[in-house]
RNA sequence: GCCCCGGUAGCUCAGUUGGAUAGAGCACAAAAUUCCUAAUUUUGGGGUCAGAGGUUCGAAUCCUCUUCGGGGCACCA
C-alpha cells in the first residue's frame, strides 16, 4: 500500500528539474511513514524537510512545489503540507478495500520483492557443540533464526539455513572420554569422572545406549589414570587421560565410541529442533573440512599471500593487517589447528558455494570473534561486508519473579526440551522472539504457561479461533457467504473500528519488509498483538453475523482477511493458529 | 585498561533508523455480557526517555563525557 505514495511522490519529484537527482525508490520509501495520529492523514513524508538543506530552500515552500507536481491519483484523496514541511497523504477507503481484496484472493498475502530473489543468503544459527543437549539459550537462537529465515523468505530472498556441527577437535575427545569413564564405572572399575569432563545425566544415557564392554586386558586402570592431580591441572589431566585411553584401547576403538556418541547427541539435537519447528537445509560438518583437504588448501593460500608467520612454535594469522586487534593462532605449538582455523575455511566455503550474504547468529559473548572472522574472509579474498553477524543476548528464566539458576558445569541446566514440555512449543517460540534480540530476555515461565489474555500468544491465537468460530457459525446458521458480494460492499464498513482494522491489515506487508530489513522478528510479534487487539475490540463492538446480507458479507470478508494475516504471521514465527481453543 | 550490548511508566518492553502531543501489556481504579468463544472489551491516573554537554529547523534516537547493569578481551570452542 505504501507503494501508492512512493510512486506518487516519485512522479512528482521527477517533474522538478532541480531536484531530479539520483534518488532511487528506496529513498522515497524511507521518507514515508504511517502517521501516528490519524489527524495527519494515512501516510506522511518528510522528504521536503530532508532535501531542504541541500537545496537551500525553505522546507514548506519545497513541500508545496512537490505538492504541485504530484499527478492526480485515484487512491489519494488529498495531500496537505503541514507543520514545518511534512506532506500528509489522505487515502480513499477504496485503497484499503483493494488491499482486503488482494488478501482474500488466493495469491500470496504479500507481494515479494523480485529484486531480492537473486540475492542468495545463508543463515547459520544454533551451531551448538554436539557435546550435550540444547539448553534454553540455544532455544532463543533457534527461534530467532527460524523466524528470521521465514521472514526473509517471505519478502523474496533466496535463503538457506545451516547448522555448523563442531564435530572435530578436543571437545569431542572430552565427550568421548566422559562416556568411556561412565562405561568403566558401570563395570565397577574404580575411576572417577575428570573435573573437566562432561558431568550431565545425558552422558549416562549415551553410555547405556552404546553399551560397550571392555576386555580385562585392554583396560588397566593403573596405566590409564594420569599421575597428576586432577584438581591442580584439569586440562592437562584430561588430555593425558585421553592419550592413555587411546593407547590402551586403540585409537580406532576410541574413535568408534566417539562417533557413536556424536551421532546420538546429534540425533537428539536434530529431533529437538525439528520438534520445535526449526528446520535446517543443511548440517555442515567441521570435520569434513579437514577430511576434504580444504583446510590445508586454505592454509597454503594464506601462506602464499603472506598472511601467516611462525612465532613461539605456533603459526599465526596476521589478523591485525585486516582490522582485528591482535594476531591469531591458526596452528598451535602441539600442531593442532584452532577452532578459528576451521572457521576461516568454513566461511570461505560458504562464499565458494555461491552465497552473497552470510548471516551468522551468535551469542553476544562471541562479539569479540567477529573481527577475526571478517579478517579471515578478507584474507581469503572476499568482502568482509558480506558477513552480517546478529548477536543474541542471554536468556534468564523467571518463575513467579524468582530467577532460575542455570549452571553448565554441573550439568544441571535447563534444556530446551524441558522448557518446551513445560510451556509448549507455541509459547516458547513466541516468547523467545517477542523481545529484540539485542535485549536480555527475561522469560516468564508462569506467564508463558498461563492461558489468559495476559499471555500474548493466547491473546493472538484466540483472535484467530474466534474468527474460525464465526465462520463455523455461518454454516451452522445456514447463512451463505458470498465473497464477491462482500468485497463489493466493503464500502459499508465505515465505523472507526472497522477502519482501524483495515488500516492494521494493510500494514502487514510493510511490517514484514521492515522486519526483514532490520532482521527483527520481534516487530512482527508486536504487530500481531496489535492486530489481534484491533480485532477483539471490533468483535466486541459489532456483531458480524447480522441479517443484512450485504453488510454481513463485508464484515465476514474483513474477518477472514484478518484471520489470514494472523495465521500467516504466526506461522512465520513458528506458532500454530488453532481454529478452536 | 580496551571493546560490544543495554538503562524509556511501579514491573516487562515497543518506539517504523532524526520528525508533529513518547506508546503497549501487566499491576492499580472504575465500567460492559438476553448477542457470533469473557482466553474479550471500554475508560482513567501514571514519564527529568540514567545524568551532563554538543550537533540542528527538530534528539529517546546522532557525537563526547560521566554513571549503573550484562558480556567479551586464549596456542578454549
Amino acid at each position: 500500500m505504501k507503494k501508492i505514495i512512493v510512486k506518487a511522490l516519485h512522479a512528482g519529484i521527477k517533474k522538478l528539474p532541480k531536484i531530479n537527482k539520483a534518488y532511487d525508490l528506496s529513498f522515497f520509501s524511507e521518507t514515508i511513514e504511517r502517521t501516528r495520529d490519524s489527524s495527519h492523514g494515512d501516510f506522511t513524508s518528510n522528504i521536503a524537510l530532508r532535501l531542504a538543506k541541500s537545496l537551500k530552500k525553505n522546507p514548506r515552500e519545497l513541500a508545496n512545489e512537490i505538492f504541485d507536481c504530484i499527478p492526480k491519483n485515484n487512491s489519494i484523496k488529498k495531500i496537505e503540507v503541514a507543520g514545518p514541511g511534512f506532506m500528509n497523504f489522505y487515502l480513499y477507503d477504496s485503497a484499503y478495500h483493494t488491499e482486503i481484496e488482494r488478501i482474500l484472493s488466493n495469491k500470496d498475502l504479500i507481494e515479494k520483492n523480485k529484486d531480492f530473489k537473486k540475492h542468495k543468503l545463508l543463515l547459520e544459527f544454533v551451531s551448538a557443540n554436539p557435546t550435550g543437549p540444547l539448553h534454553i539459550g540455544h532455544g532463543r537462537h533457534a527461534a530467532f533464526g527460524a523466524s528470521l529465515r521465514n521472514i526473509l523468505e517471505a519478502v523474496g530472498y533466496d535463503v538457506k539455513s545451516e547448522y555448523y556441527v563442531n564435530d572435530s577437535g578436543r571437545q569431542m575427545d572430552i565427550l568421548c572420554i566422559s562416556v568411556i569413564i561412565h562405561l568403566l564405572q558401570r563395570e565397577n572399575q574404580r575411576v572417577s569422572m575428570p573435573l573437566a569432563g562432561y558431568q550431565g545425566q545425558y552422558i549416562k544415557t549415551i553410555s547405556l545406549a552404546i553399551d560397550h564392554k571392555f576386555n580385562e586386558d585392554e583396560i588397566k586402570i593403573k596405566e590409564l589414570i594420569p599421575k597428576i592431580d586432577d584438581r591442580d591441572n584439569q586440562d592437562q589431566y584430561i588430555d593425558c587421560l585421553i592419550e592413555n585411553t587411546k593407547r590402551l584401547i586403540s585409537a580406532k576403538k576410541f574413535n568408534q565410541i566417539k562417533k557413536q556418541s556424536l551421532d546420538l547427541i546429534k540425533k537428539d539435537i536434530q529431533d529437538d529442533l525439528s520438534e520445535f519447528g526449526v528446520l535446517f537445509d543443511s548440517w555442515f560438518s567441521e570435520e569434513s573440512l579437514d577430511r576434504n583437504g580444504e583446510i590445508d588448501k586454505a592454509l597454503k593460500s594464506l601462506m602464499k599471500k603472506n598472511y601467516l608467520y611462525e612465532q613461539d612454535g605456533a603459526t599465526w594469522f596476521k589478523a591485525t593487517d585486516l582490522g582485528d586487534e591482535k594476531d591469531r593462532v591458526v596452528i598451535r605449538k602441539n600442531q593442532n589447528k584452532t577452532y578459528f582455523t576451521s572457521d576461516i575455511v568454513y566461511h570461505h566455503n560458504k562464499k565458494e558455494r555461491g552465497f552473497d550474504t552470510l548471516i551468522d547468529i551468535l551469542g553476544s559473548d562471541h562479539h569479540g570473534y567477529i573481527a577475526r572472522v571478517k579478517a579471515g574472509l578478507e584474507a581469503m579474498g572476499h568482502n568482509s561486508d558480506d558477513l552480517d553477524v546478529q548477536l543474541v543476548q542471554f536468556v534468564s528464566l523467571y518463575e513467579n519473579g524468582v530467577k532460575q539458576a542455570m549452571s553448565t558445569r554441573s550439568g544441571e541446566f535447563i534444556t530446551l526440551r524441558q522448557l518446551r514440555e513445560e510451556v509448549g512449543n507455541d509459547a516458547a517460540r513466541f516468547f523467545y522472539i517477542m523481545r529484540s534480540n539485542e535485549q536480555h530476555l527475561d522469560f516468564d515461565l508462569a506467564l508463558a504457561k498461563s492461558k489468559t489474555s495476559e499471555n500474548p500468544v493466547y491473546y493472538i491465537q484466540y483472535a484467530h479461533a474466534r474468527i474460525a468460530s464465526v465462520i463455523n457459525q455461518l454454516n451452522e446458521k445456514s447463512l451463505k457467504y458470498d465473497q464477491k458480494n462482500g468485497i463489493s460492499n466493503l464500502k459499508l464498513l465505515t465505523s472507526e473500528k472497522e477502519r482501524q482494522l483495515m488500516v492494521s491489515i494493510s500494514r502487514f506487508s510493510e511490517i514484514l519488509f521492515l522486519s526483514a530489513k532490520n532482521k527483527a522478528p520481534h516487530s512482527l510479534a508486536q504487530y500481531l498483538r496489535d492486530l489481534a487487539n484491533d480485532f477483539h475490540s471490533y468483535y466486541n463492538e459489532s456483531i458480524i453475523l447480522i441479517d443484512d446480507h450485504a453488510l454481513r458479507d463485508a464484515r465476514v470478508s474483513l474477518a477472514i482477511s484478518t484471520k489470514k494475516v494472523i495465521s500467516m504471521g504466526l506461522s512465520l514465527l513458528g506458532v500454530s493458529s488453532p481454529s478452536s481453543m
